[in-house]
DNA sequence: GACCAGGTCCTTG
DNA sequence: CAAGGACATGGT
């Protein structure tokens, strides 16, 4: 089963790259990007984009405004994402961890199974955020196995734990950062578009494979 | 008013 | 390990 699985992999891949092509997904600075892949937990991307700008207005774009920064303070200007204690709470984290490591100079030079564990050991970051870090803020080629990807997959007879997926991803795709952002950011603006309610219109996922 | 959003942690069984 | 609750605001 698991050679047709990464063929079905493959097939959804190759569908979706037809169909979206280039997608403007993540851009900004690698420590709003950090920023980003924690307020975006649970919570709609243009919510996000109005937090990280009050952010920006204020001097707490990057890591080391955050890490001196009162909590109270990022708590405000991040209550339109929600959760916004939890989420406060972990942009101090995460700055610590980066100070801790030298910097995001220094994390750059990290192997990307090091970066992972460090990331991974932050309060507050799961694997899916930690691999959206690796592959949107550090470009580093790694896939992001989300709900979306997991719901898609599923449709295609993709049954699969997570550890499992992750490695088809990472067997199936090309060791290119800019293919792994895209391939993600497919995977949500198609679940997004046809995936709604637990519904598929129109979904052609399913019938891919003959 | 109900339901969901580009998750993670903690507690229970 | 799986399941269920907590965290919280804003849009449809």
């Amino acid at each position: 089963m698991s050679g047709s699985d990464s063929f079905r992999i493959s097939t959804i891949l190759e569908y979706l790259a037809e169909r979206y092509g280039s997608l403007p997904w993540w851009r900004g600075t690698a420590d709003e990007i950090m920023i980003g892949a924690i307020l975006t937990q649970q919570t709609r991307w243009e919510n996000v984009g109005r937090a990280i700008s009050e952010l920006k207005s204020r001097g707490f774009g990057h890591m080391e405004a955050l890490y001196r920064a009162d909590q109270g303070v990022i708590e405000d200007l991040i209550r339109c994402t929600g959760f916004y204690r939890v989420k406060a709470k972990r942009l101090k984290a995460l700055a610590e961890c980066v100070q801790r490591l030298g910097g995001i100079g220094a994390m750059d030079s990290m192997s990307t199974s090091r970066l992972r564990e460090e990331l991974l050991h932050v309060k507050g970051i799961g694997e899916e955020t930690a691999d959206s870090i690796l592959c949107y803020a550090f470009s580093r080629p790694v896939f992001v196995i989300d709900d979306y990807t997991r719901k898609i997959c599923t449709c295609a007879g993709v049954m699969t734990k997570n550890s499992e997926l992750r490695r088809l991803f990472g067997e199936v795709l090309p060791e290119e950062p800019g293919v792994c952002q895209q391939a993600h950011a497919h995977m949500v603006e198609y679940a997004k578009e046809r995936c709604v309610k637990g519904l598929c219109e129109g979904c052609r996922i399913r019938s891919l494979n003959g």
